[in-house]
DNA sequence: AACACGATTTCG
DNA sequence: GAAATCGTGTTT
């Protein structure tokens, strides 16, 4: 059943970062449709982690980060590549999960590629949406935490916080 | 106005 | 191991 509470979305990224694998994403976008199970997460913890784009503060891109949860956080990077993520947490507080990876396909870019997110998604109310929308479909994968990928930069003890959760292969 | 670099992917 | 490729944040 679609997830509509606000409520879901409103814990840390960490919290929510463990509830989102097994659950679905659902698009409904013309040429994009389709039902797509998240398999790994990241979460971003605001603006002291050092690794999440709040840690310098309030910017153009990073505002939808301090609106409350539920909105996505689309951003470009490399040149090439979109990076989704779901805004946790109370407004004001920057916390956001990245999705790595949804059922058969692995790496942030590849999964905004298979879904047909864009920039046009940055600020998109999950709970409102008609176009794409979360479903709880009662499954409930065992999670293995890992450290953070791609994030070196950020230094310890960031670098090693285990905020990333992988669906365990059975 | 110029510069350095990134929550990645792909190719060699 | 290195290129691709450009928006963003920082520095000048």
């Amino acid at each position: 059943m679609p997830v509509t509470e606000r409520s879901f979305f409103l814990g840390d990224a960490v919290s929510v970062a463990r509830m989102l694998p097994g659950r679905d994403i659902v698009i409904r976008a013309g040429d994009h449709s389709g039902r797509y199970m998240i398999t790994e997460t990241e979460a971003y913890l605001g603006e002291e982690d050092r690794a999440c784009h709040a840690s310098r503060g309030r910017t153009r891109r990073t505002e939808v980060m301090y609106l409350e949860g539920g909105h996505l956080y689309i951003y470009f990077i490399y040149g090439m590549h979109w990076m989704m993520n779901i805004v946790t947490g109370k407004a004001g507080d920057p916390q956001a999960v990245l999705i790595r990876g949804v059922a058969s396909v692995s790496g942030p870019g590849r999964v905004t590629r298979a879904l047909g997110i864009d920039g046009s998604y940055n600020g998109e109310d999950l709970t409102t949406s008609a176009r794409i929308w979360l479903e709880d479909t009662g499954r409930r994968p065992s999670l293995r935490a890992l450290p953070r990928v791609a994030i070196d930069y950020a230094g310890e003890p960031w670098v090693s916080m285990p905020w990333r959760f992988v669906t365990e292969d059975k």
